[in-house]
RNA sequence: GGCUGGGUGGCAGAGUGGCUAUGCAGCGGAUUGCAAAUCCGUGGACCUCGGUUCGACUCCGGGCCCAGCCUCCA
């Protein structure tokens, strides 16, 4: 039985899908004006983990991850870089699928773009505005009118009250309350914008997400996910919005994944404090980094460092090489006992941590089999290849993954020159010349190269 | 000020009302020409003050501290 953390009743739950045996989940995306930073890679690896999971249960699952392509930031770096919109977003859309692509993170079923959905988004606002919550703020934009919306403030435990009186809202005269956002902006001068009943312009942020939400999976789905900056006024707005124009409950339930930090300080742009994917690739590989992100709970922070980068890479060494010193079997069927443990840990919330420690006790159980020569390694072997799997880990062959380097700006010895060099060693060691056999590990270490003598010849990796 | 969530061993990070997390690092041993890898063993923790309880790191309350949201943000 699948438990979640629902941010609506902030308990875990029972998971029960609206139609037995389908889930639909949608999860916000990212703003498409930069290269994704490690906070995206956050979203885009829980959320992957979440649908593999949920998948690996049986269920059918739809997972539409939007894209926002359209919005304020959009348009004045586009007009920075003297780009169009459409130019601009696509080339950071590519970005952020080849980013994905290395995290091994999966596409999602359905990827919609504002741009694209500006019909659906037109007629949300107008049903919005038929039912009386929204108004038009005499300057051609549109607004939602809070106050409207009973269960305003339900997602993030805010009363309307508090909001008021919390006053860092901004100042504008066309709203009848300061609390109200926008729906619809009328194009000025010079920007972008789509044709609609109230005149030329671009829709607010938060009914994109309602109407492509609504309109890709219906007026009322399962899961709808994403990082925990979003859910006020985000998603609260989302609430609001699709409640209020489809008069049926929007989402059964809410997923907030917790930020990646640096020196105990939120991970953000405005902080400056970010690293961007590609950047962390130079020096680290995708895997180390998905790694990275599975050793802390989703709804805990994740705090960024090399050192814990580091420790990554240390543990995926160890899984890899249990692997590589045993054939797995590919199509095995998992081992009951290591299944059911990993599949109750990712049952509780998804609890990836400690389906990792399940993953290291069967490593543990395979070697000592392995050692004494038990028939099981092999199966054990598979087994972990799979239940990593669910994770999205371990799918690289071994060998290649100890000797790769560590990103793609990693400089160091080609693999022809290391291994002449090891020819060479164990020349010096057929010939029982010690020092001479040292004295070349010791230059091969200095290279960054580790070697491992066994029986008759000698592995190697990069340290 | 209001609203979330959290404070666990050297580091990272799960979890449980009484019983080994796990990984990295440390220590002892096996193995090895020496290493590496691996295995065996081992030290080390639960912010603070009260309460409930036979018993609390785990439940309840106060305090202190940290992060986040209340403005664009994953």
């Amino acid at each position: 039985m699948l438990t979640l953390y629902n941010t609506l009743t902030r308990r875990k739950e029972e998971f029960v899908p609206i139609e037995p045996g389908r889930v639909r989940m949608y999860v916000c995306g990212m703003t498409v004006y930069d290269y994704c930073h490690l906070g995206h890679a956050r979203v885009l690896v829980v959320f992957d983990v979440i649908v593999r999971h949920l998948a690996s249960l049986g269920y059918q699952v739809t997972y539409v991850r939007n894209i926002t392509d359209v919005d304020d930031k959009i348009i004045a770096r586009a007009a920075e870089k003297g780009e169009s919109l459409r130019e601009l977003t696509g080339r950071f859309i590519e970005a952020m699928h080849e980013d994905a692509d290395a995290l091994a993170v999966l596409r999602p079923d359905i990827e919609p773009r504002a741009t694209d959905s500006m019909d659906d988004i037109v007629s949300m606002i107008g049903k919005l505005l038929d039912k009386g919550y929204a108004y038009d703020g005499g300057n051609g934009d549109i607004y939602y009118s809070v106050s409207k919306f009973e269960h305003y403030g339900q997602l993030s435990g805010k009363r309307i009250e508090d909001l008021r009186s919390g006053a860092r809202v901004e100042v504008n005269e066309a709203k009848q309350d300061p609390l109200d956002f926008v729906l619809w902006k009328s194009a000025k001068h010079g920007e972008p914008g789509w044709p609609s009943p109230w005149g030329e312009g671009r829709p607010g942020w938060h009914i994109e997400c309602s109407a492509m939400s609504t309109g890709c999976l219906g007026a009322h789905f399962d899961i709808h996910g994403g990082g925990m900056d979003l859910k006020f006024p985000h998603h609260e707005n989302e609430i609001a919005q699709s409640e209020g124009a489809t008069g049926q409950h929007f989402v059964n339930y809410w997923i907030h994944n917790g930020f990646v930090q640096v020196d105990e300080e939120k991970m953000s742009k405005s902080l400056g404090n970010f690293f961007t994917v590609r950047e962390i690739l130079q020096r680290y590989q995708a895997e180390e980094i998905r790694y990275f992100i599975l050793t802390s709970h989703y709804r805990s922070p994740l705090s960024y460092s090399d050192d814990n980068l580091d420790k990554a890479r240390g543990a995926l060494q160890r899984l890899y090489t249990a692997l590589r010193d045993s054939v797995a079997v590919d199509e095995a069927q998992p081992v009951p006992e290591y299944e059911t443990r990993f599949r109750t840990a990712m049952n509780d919330d998804f609890n990836t941590p400690e389906a990792l420690a399940v993953l290291f006790d069967l490593t543990r159980a395979m070697n000592r089999s392995r050692q004494r020569g038990g028939e099981d390694a092999a199966l054990l072997a598979g087994t972990l290849k799979t239940l990593a799997g669910r994770l999205g880990l371990l799918q690289s062959d071994p060998e290649l993954w100890l000797r790769s380097r560590h990103g793609a700006g990693a400089e160091g010895p080609s693999d022809d020159e290391i291994e002449a060099l090891i020819a060479r060693r164990d020349q010096a060691r057929e010939d029982r010349d010690w020092a001479e056999a040292d004295r070349l590990r010791e230059q091969l270490t200095g290279l960054g190269i580790v070697l491992e003598d066994s029986a008759g010849s000698t592995r190697w990796r990069r340290e």
